[in-house]
DNA sequence: CCCAAGTCCTGGTTGC
DNA sequence: TGCAACCAGGACTTGG
């Protein structure tokens, strides 16, 4: 799944493969992908526009187009962002394809491919898309720490890891992260959020960052669908601690992971050292 | 048939 | 009592 660290590492690639160069065509979209945009406006507004940034905010990318354009793109549940040669076939479930070019060079495509239907692009002028607003500081480069952490988890009921799933709060953090978070932490994911002691929220920002760093420098997680721009998977899976790992045994203390349900997502931890 | 899980939406609950 | 904030759960999607 694409989360923050498969996130970032597709905007590094396509930092290197696009910045500077323009979109020359729209080759192709499904118009249930766009979001506060048509496919005509799509089609009438990207020719042309050169991409000058692309940032990231929690799952999001954005980037920033001459002439006040914005794309912001959502990879969804097994989006995919290819950068591939006019040569190469389109794969199989290519939901959209934009030709982009720089001066004098061959064109190349920027290919959205998605099994599923739950990837995103929003085209908007002035700024990002509106929903981006609604979201919390990123949960990697954004400007926050243990005194807002423990001011966001005040009063809250909802357990622990459905509050580091809502972006609202920290943006970025998925299901595989949450688990491998919650489990360096050695925190319970059932925790009602509120009731941690100052100790637990210091782990808790602590582990938090270390996850998603140590994901950025594994290039992401491919335990199912991820692969980078050039379709290269990530390493991550090879060192996961918890999540999927129900059955097996904890690496910690060696009593079998458990699984449960929290916020209608799979969940695995060990019930002995997450408390 | 169930499971996987991103975000959005709805409707019910809580507490000030 | 009224209201906003909060929270749980369903919808969507397709392949294993």
């Amino acid at each position: 799944m694409p989360e923050l660290p498969e996130v970032e590492t597709v905007r590094r690639e396509l930092a290197a493969a696009l910045l500077g160069r323009a979109f020359t065509a729209v080759e192709r979209v499904e118009p249930f992908m766009l979001r506060d945009t048509t496919a005509e406006q799509l089609f009438a507004l990207l020719p042309e526009a050169e991409v000058q940034s692309i940032s990231r905010q929690g799952k999001f990318l954005v980037l920033g187009l001459s002439g006040g354009l914005f794309l912001t793109i959502h990879l969804g549940m097994t989006g995919q962002l290819l950068v591939l040669p006019l040569a190469a076939e389109l794969p199989r479930h290519a939901r959209y394809s934009l030709r982009f070019a720089g001066e004098g060079e061959p064109e190349r495509r920027l290919v959205f491919a998605d099994m599923r239907k739950f990837g995103r692009v929003h085209l908007t002028e002035g700024g990002p898309a509106a929903r981006l607003e609604a979201m919390g500081p990123d949960a990697l480069e954004g400007a926050w720490g243990p005194k807002q952490l423990a001011k966001s988890l005040a009063g809250r009921r909802a357990p622990l890891k459905a509050f580091l799933l809502d972006q609202r709060h920290l943006a970025g953090i998925g299901n595989i992260y949450a688990d491998e978070i919650l489990f360096q932490a050695g925190l319970s994911p059932l925790r009602p959020a509120g009731e941690l002691r100052p100790a637990e929220v210091r782990r808790l920002a602590v582990a938090i960052r270390e996850k998603l760093e140590e994901g950025v420098r594994l290039r992401g997680c491919s335990i199912s669908d991820y692969v980078d721009t050039k379709g290269r998977r990530g390493s991550f899976q090879d060192s996961l601690q918890a999540y999927g790992r129900h059955g097996e045994p904890c690496p910690r203390c060696g009593r079998p992971l458990v699984r449960t349900l929290v916020a209608g997502r799979g969940t695995a931890y060990c019930a002995h050292c997450q408390r």
